[in-house]
DNA sequence: ACTTGGGTAAACACGA
DNA sequence: TTCGTGTTTACCCAAG
């Protein structure tokens, strides 16, 4: 059991995840996006609004999607510009108290809250030092921003543990080895659902755009997060000690896509359909997230936050020894930290790193082997997903060559 | 009318 | 045994 549990109320508001949560009340007073950040937004209605029910004849959708694409993947203007209420560490903006959930609308801080408890969850993850949450201080989030839970019958507490499981968003993450079923997982967000949330965010009646982007600098932000990543390496850990094969990564990402329930259609579904057609030839083939454009999704989104390479973001989450130095005393600390321990490292990401460092270390040479053979497999969907970036990004050249011949042409025939 | 997402309740299993 | 956590199922309601 993590250092979280069992936090004493005093113990607990040390914790950066509570104190760094002031950055959420500036949400509240954002209004909407300054113009540049629409402006640079990738245009995800685009497609949607016209042009995504057009018939897939029309080869508009593919110009279009391209340059979604290109805005996703080849450029950081694809980027929403950074706003400072990105920033969810901040100190220096004023915090509306002790419950963010004072909106414009001033409502009540007992009356229940617009956001649904996926959002709740996500808000409350997001907040924290380590984009990673027990259960325990998810509720602890909640009830500290929405009073309306502390009065409100318990079954909220079962509403969120339902979410968190049914909910492919959320992603659970084993908090140290040999504790596999053990209490108190961690919950990720998935980063492959994070437009989704944010998505959905922003239909909330209260709008907080941009609330939760995470900085570029941060390597988890708009990519699989080490955590998550980490939790896949572990799976295959435990996987390869059976003897069985390590999944693929796509394969263990593909895991929580196989359940029924939740942002897969509506507002979600919606995005991802914007978002799909920039990276799947065929639309109607990635309802259930084709591997080709996940792969490309994901690599769209990586590239877009953060000018890291795929491989070095990969290797941020994958102990240094194993590609700097055999000691692996270079960037991680060794010591016996078993458990993500936000108290020993406040700032959080790099618990987790050296959680997996020292989970790993420990295990020797058949892991070495594991690490290698996933960073290979993370690497092969890599050039997969750069392959196919690449193709459309041919294509959407050629396009615009036919185009501006045609252009051309049209003008000449004009002057005729 | 139907589908879907969201909320809620309940039951159950598991581990500390 | 109790409690917390996680999963699953079922039902209801609102919105599209």
């Amino acid at each position: 059991m993590g250092p979280i549990i069992g936090m004493t109320p005093e113990k607990r508001a040390e914790t950066p995840g509570a104190e760094k949560v002031a950055g959420l009340s500036q949400i509240y007073k954002m209004g909407s996006l300054p113009e540049a950040v629409d402006a640079a937004r990738p245009k995800a209605t685009l497609v949607n609004s016209e042009s995504a029910d057009d018939e897939l004849t029309n080869l508009n959708w593919l110009h279009e999607s391209t340059n979604l694409l290109t805005n996703f993947s080849f450029g950081s203007e694809g980027l929403p510009i950074v706003s400072p209420l990105y920033d969810i560490e901040g100190d220096d903006v004023p915090s509306l108290g002790p419950s963010c959930y004072q909106n414009p609308e001033k409502k009540s801080a007992t009356s229940k809250p617009p956001y649904s408890f996926s959002l709740l969850i996500y808000m409350a993850i997001e907040h924290s030092p380590n984009k990673c949450l027990p259960v325990k201080e998810i509720y602890s989030w909640i009830l500290n921003r929405f009073p309306y839970f502390a009065t409100a019958p318990t079954g909220w507490k079962n509403s969120v543990r339902h979410n968190l499981s049914l909910n492919k968003c959320f992603q659970k993450v084993e908090r140290s080895h040999g504790k596999v079923n053990g209490k108190g997982s961690l919950w990720c967000v998935d980063p492959e659902y994070k437009p989704n949330l944010m998505q959905a965010l922003k239909k909330q009646p209260f709008p907080s755009r941009s609330t939760f982007y995470t900085p570029p600098a941060s390597p988890q932000s708009g990519s699989l997060s080490p955590h998550y990543l980490s939790s896949v390496l572990k799976q295959n850990q435990v996987r390869t000690l059976k003897g069985e094969k390590p999944l693929p990564l796509k394969t263990a990402v593909q895991k929580k896509r196989s359940y029924s329930n939740a942002f897969n259609h509506s507002s979600a579904m919606r995005l991802h359909e914007s978002d799909s057609l920039a990276t799947s030839i065929d639309p109607k083939e990635d309802h259930n997230y084709s591997a080709s454009s996940m792969t490309a999704q994901r690599c769209a989104s990586r590239s877009s936050v953060s000018s890291l390479s795929s491989v070095d973001e990969v290797y941020e989450f994958i102990p240094k020894s194993s590609h700097v130095g055999s000691d692996g005393s270079e960037g991680f600390h060794s010591e016996e930290d078993t458990d993500v321990d936000y108290e020993d490292d406040p700032l959080g990401d790099s618990g987790y790193a050296s959680q997996t460092c020292a989970d790993t270390s420990e295990k020797g040479q058949p892991d070495k082997k594991m690490r290698k053979q996933s960073c290979q497999e993370i690497d092969e969907e890599l050039k997969e997903a750069a392959g196919s970036l690449l193709h459309l990004a041919g294509i959407r050249t050629c396009l615009g060559s036919l185009i501006s011949t045609a252009k051309t042409q049209n003008q000449k025939q004009r002057k005729k």
